[in-house]
DNA sequence: CGGATCGTTGATCAACTTCAACGGTCGTGG
DNA sequence: CCACGACCGTTGAAGTTGATCAACGATCCG
């Protein structure tokens, strides 16, 4: 399971074998089965979570009760309630699973430590958040100037393996629209 | 000028003086007129800025032709293509100076060369890049899930004295509403 | 002074939401 | 192992929000 993880490092940057066990001491396996919570909105978020299997979500709910997806994360994915890990607040987000997962878990400390001990974890996660800051950033103007249809043709189309495996009204959810309206797009695409 | 930039790290990570002078090499100042361009798009981004002063936007224009804003920079933020900067693949974001401006310019070699030579810099990308994240993130649920008159009174109370430094309607554009709908909002604030 | 820039107002229109009802499928407990 | 309920997607009809188009007024600046 570990393995999943450097190679996902790996990717960024390099370690040596001294780096490499260290890092692996810092992280806890977990296993989650679908439907099952990683996070409830309200406590506090302990851990960053690294995907190396499955598929979850993290989603808020708003004051008339409706729920709103903001991330989706699967293999070699990290997901948390950043705002609630760093600052120690409640979180505002729930996570859960969609299918079920093999995660690994790094605590708030452990993640201070891991990156002081180990500098070049700090370049790996600078790397990965540059990377996360690109993808929203995208994914903020294509919300603010794209049609309903536009959105939807442009998540399957940069996400085309992991868009089968989500249900489509959490798709709609994800993208802001109604999931009627995910719907008529599809029925509308077929008739040509 | 460096100082604004040197008070800036310094509320993130604690620098030597070897440190502070190292960084300091790295930077070209330079200076803005309003309307000038720091970027169009097209070119390659060459240099991450800070905003030691002024007030800049980051925005694209779309297949018809309407320009979308979708980052303001003032005093103590860094802008650039992000995507361009780090790939070198041409800009699709212009950035111009909404206001003169004073800025610190890093180049894509010196940015790698800082963040190898000075570690701590890592950390500070790091740290910088993970607040970047929540704000995109909070910015991403909100421009999902509110209504227009929501978007546009949380903009201006998270923002208090820069949205007076910004013209109405490109905060529009950067909330991906028609100018014309943030008139009708203030109009009808202020009947209650 | 005259044009460019910015905000306002009114009228119309389109995109998308909401509400309601229905059909299919999956999984769990009797 | 079947039946029932939860879950998910679909369709239709009606309603709303906000966009668009057009005209006008104010202000700023060269």
């Amino acid at each position: 399971m570990v393995e999943v993880l450097f190679e996902h490092i790996e990717k960024k940057v390099t370690l040596s074998d001294a780096e490499r066990s260290a890092v692996k001491d810092f992280f806890t396996p977990k296993s989650l089965r679908k439907r099952q919570y990683l996070l409830q909105a309200g406590d506090s978020c302990k851990y960053l979570a690294f995907i190396a299997e499955g598929l979850l979500r993290t989603y808020n709910t708003d004051d008339k009760g409706n729920e709103h997806v903001s991330v989706f994360g699967w293999e070699g994915w990290w997901l948390s309630d950043f705002n609630s890990f760093l600052t120690g607040v409640p979180a505002i987000y729930n996570i859960d699973a969609i299918e079920d997962a093999q995660l690994l878990l790094l605590s708030r400390a452990d993640y201070e430590k891991l990156t002081l001990n180990v500098p070049i974890m700090d370049r790996y996660f600078r790397i990965l958040f540059q990377n996360s800051i690109l993808t929203k950033e995208r994914r903020l103007t294509s919300s603010i100037s794209h049609t309903a249809k536009e959105k939807y043709l442009e998540f399957i189309s940069s996400n085309p393996e992991v868009s089968q495996r989500i249900p489509q009204h959490l798709i709609a959810s994800y993208l802001g629209i109604a999931p009627e309206t995910i719907s008529r797009i599809k029925k509308d695409l077929l008739k040509k």
